[in-house]
DNA sequence: AGAATAACCAAGTAATTTAGTCAGGAAATA
DNA sequence: TATTTCCTGACTAAATTACTTGGTTATTCT
């Protein structure tokens, strides 16, 4: 039961973008910085950004990527199954046809608890999250262009 | 978001266990047929279900396993967390230091994501899941010893 | 036009985790 | 004492995840 440091690099980029949505696009190169992640790993992540409709990329100088919705219409289970990390927690894939073509006993039992957390990721969008911190927020928004950053990767927890 | 197909291997082997509660203990050997698992990696998994007080270990001719309490009394997150996997989803596990020592922005978020999925697991136990599924247990109930299987691994699902 | 900038793309490699095996005990019963 | 069954640790194989390399294309600035 864990999820992956892609799922949070995701979340924590898309934050920023969400914070910064009123300046206009942001480079990934601004964030690889930030956040200690190489360039090329957040360009595969922003790919699966953009190809499921939630970041636009502004190519050439002054270009870099923004958010192609307002924050308030992104949750985080969009992030989360856009970069292909899914919330089905199922071995069938939701196909009831784990055990010999038929439903296994605990069929039901992981298919509601992938409802649950989808259910919990998608009540919390960019805007909601970031307004209950909003106590670090106008601290950020003093200084401009601030970015976020989330700690080099140690260990992906159980 | 995924979890192991260890976890399920263990979830649906305790089920095993809850639905032959009262005829005694059953054998590693008959579970690692039904379920088409090798007889070594139940073991690991039992010496962990064992270690954490969930089940009994009979030694010597007869013997085998048998749940230390009643099925109600046991929850699938009892199972889950004794075989090792947590359900605790924050990067820092808990310790809140992920970021240079601080806690991080995004700390919040998983962490109640954690808790509703804890919460969910913990309400379900093995005896309420059964009963839910009860036309399959009558079954099961007229042909004594019939153990429940699930597939062999085809792919973890993400 | 040309150079700089930044998104875009396709493969491959390295590290980690998961799943599973193997070989050998040690306790209880018959 | 022979058999059954639990119990343990170390080891291997497969899969997934994380990350790198090396490019191409579009846009803007000079
Ligand atoms: S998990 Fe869906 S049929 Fe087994
Ligand atoms: S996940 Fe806990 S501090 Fe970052």
């Amino acid at each position: 039961m864990r999820l992956s440091t892609k799922g949070r690099y995701a979340v924590t980029a898309m934050l920023d973008l969400a914070i910064h949505h009123e300046e206009g696009a942001i480079t990934l190169a601004d964030i690889s910085e930030a956040q200690g992640i190489s360039l090329s790993y957040l360009e595969q992540l922003f790919a699966r950004l953009r190809k499921n409709g939630l970041v636009a990329g502004i190519r050439g100088p002054g270009g870099g990527y923004r958010l192609s919705r307002p924050p308030a219409e992104i949750s985080i289970a969009d992030v989360i199954v856009a970069i292909g990390e899914g919330v089905d927690v199922t071995l069938c894939g939701g196909k009831t046809d784990c055990q010999d073509g038929e439903r296994c006993l605990t069929h039901e039992l992981w298919q509601q608890l992938g409802s649950r957390i989808h259910e919990f990721l998608e009540s919390v969008t960019l805007a909601s999250f970031l307004e209950r911190k909003n106590v670090n927020l106008v601290v950020r928004r003093q200084q401009r262009r601030q970015l976020v950053s989330i700690p080099r990767l140690q260990k992906t927890v159980a």
